[in-house]
DNA sequence: TGATATATACCGATTGATCGGTATCTTTTG
DNA sequence: CAAAAGATACCGATCAATCGGTATATATCA
């Protein structure tokens, strides 16, 4: 009774045997999510769609809590790393904060919010899950914000000023992305962004259309204040 | 046998008990939503809470979606009005657009908008659900946006650059609303808005200390775009 | 008015299904 | 072989909904 399964497809440690069914089960946990919500993410169905076993699935996340806590750190550490690389593009672009803007929209108006909003939603009324779930969030968005503040500083644009625009911009950002849930008017949201970016160029520079663009190659500290 | 039940305490009609109890089932409804989320309302939770029996829940509203539709129509019916009364109001106030913030802080810093977001979310993988909410919220902000509008019309402000003032008001709210769940700095958040309030005059009034405050006493139409 | 009929409100035991977690056994790797 | 990984069977708790029945209010009519 020897194997006879060819050299090429043999030598699977048991590292990476481990790992392969430890992402499975993550990026299954993630589609749960996004297709049934936290309140129907059962056990069952994350096996069903890893194609895994419920034992394996014990085996490397004990209880449900731990799977879900490691399947969100899962999405955001893989949102923190493009954040920071398109940052750093960023630094030398035409219109930084526009790149900005591009960056929250691949995660807000995307699956990684609705993942985070139902973990989070669902971790307001489960005091274990929060405590687990807080650090992860607090973490990816100082994260964030530290990387593409230094990113439009570096780009000359005003420190005090632009830790503002960020914030600004990241909270109606987010505001639309909340009410994408149950209407998505993506030309509306258009329209208000780039009305948005208008007047953020117009209180930066103090002209509309000379200012923001000069932005990156004359760094000469375009500031004013009230 | 007659009964000495005294006047005063009889005559319960059978629409006087049925609104009661309606009433005490979705009040706590509520209560329960907020305290346990989507996911941890139980029926059993729902009456206790009510202090009703589960027969009486049934009676009204016979499946758990009834009862959270109804409770979620409910709420925005409340807020509906208050929000009416508010932009009635502020039509001839001061600053009506920190009005409007107010209005808005109202629900979306408070409970109202806890309780929609998790039936929303709920709903967002509940095609049923969906259904029958949709219209509810759909009703709420055309009613809330066309309200403050013309109140905001009314007192004096260019209607075309207000409508577009009112959404990124509001996604702005919204964005923060969503960030309170699990990060609640509310010195941040009064910052930021008074930043963008001063914003918003500016960009209306061409002069930000006079044109916004001139508003309503001199409703000379301020007008002025782009 | 008062007796009768009917409709509405309410009760609570039960049921069938689901789900998270445990316990145990088998297979694979080192 | 020993230990990690994975598979299978099963348990106890929970929950939404059903259902047969009681109590109260309202309509009908003599």
């Amino acid at each position: 009774m020897l194997e006879e399964k060819p050299d090429r497809l043999r030598r699977r440690t048991q590292e990476t045997r481990s790992r392969e069914t430890r992402e499975k089960l993550l990026r299954a946990t993630i589609d749960v999510l996004l297709e049934s919500g936290y309140a129907g993410l059962t056990t069952a169905l994350v096996d069903a769609r890893a194609g895994v076993t419920s034992g394996a699935r014990v085996h490397h996340f004990p209880t449900k809590a731990d799977l879900v806590i490691a399947a969100t750190a899962y999405v955001y550490e893989r949102c923190g790393e493009l954040g920071q690389q398109r940052a750093e593009a960023a630094s030398c672009s035409q219109e930084p904060l526009r790149d900005y803007v591009d960056d929250c929209l691949s995660i807000y108006f995307d699956w990684p919010f609705i993942a985070a909003l139902e973990v989070v939603l669902a971790a307001r009324s489960d005091p274990a899950l929060f405590a687990k779930i807080h650090p992860v969030l607090q973490r990816f968005h100082d994260g964030m914000r530290r990387t593409w503040l230094e990113a439009l500083v570096r780009a000359g644009y005003d420190r005090t000023q632009t830790e503002i625009d960020l914030r600004l911009t990241l909270n109606l950002l987010r505001g639309m992305a909340t009410n994408r849930i149950w209407q998505n008017d993506a030309e509306e949201y258009r329209r208000l962004i780039d009305d948005w970016l208008g007047r953020v160029k117009l209180v930066r520079g103090g002209d509309a259309t000379t200012a923001a663009v000069a932005g990156p190659r004359a760094p000469k500290r375009p500031r004013r204040r009230a």
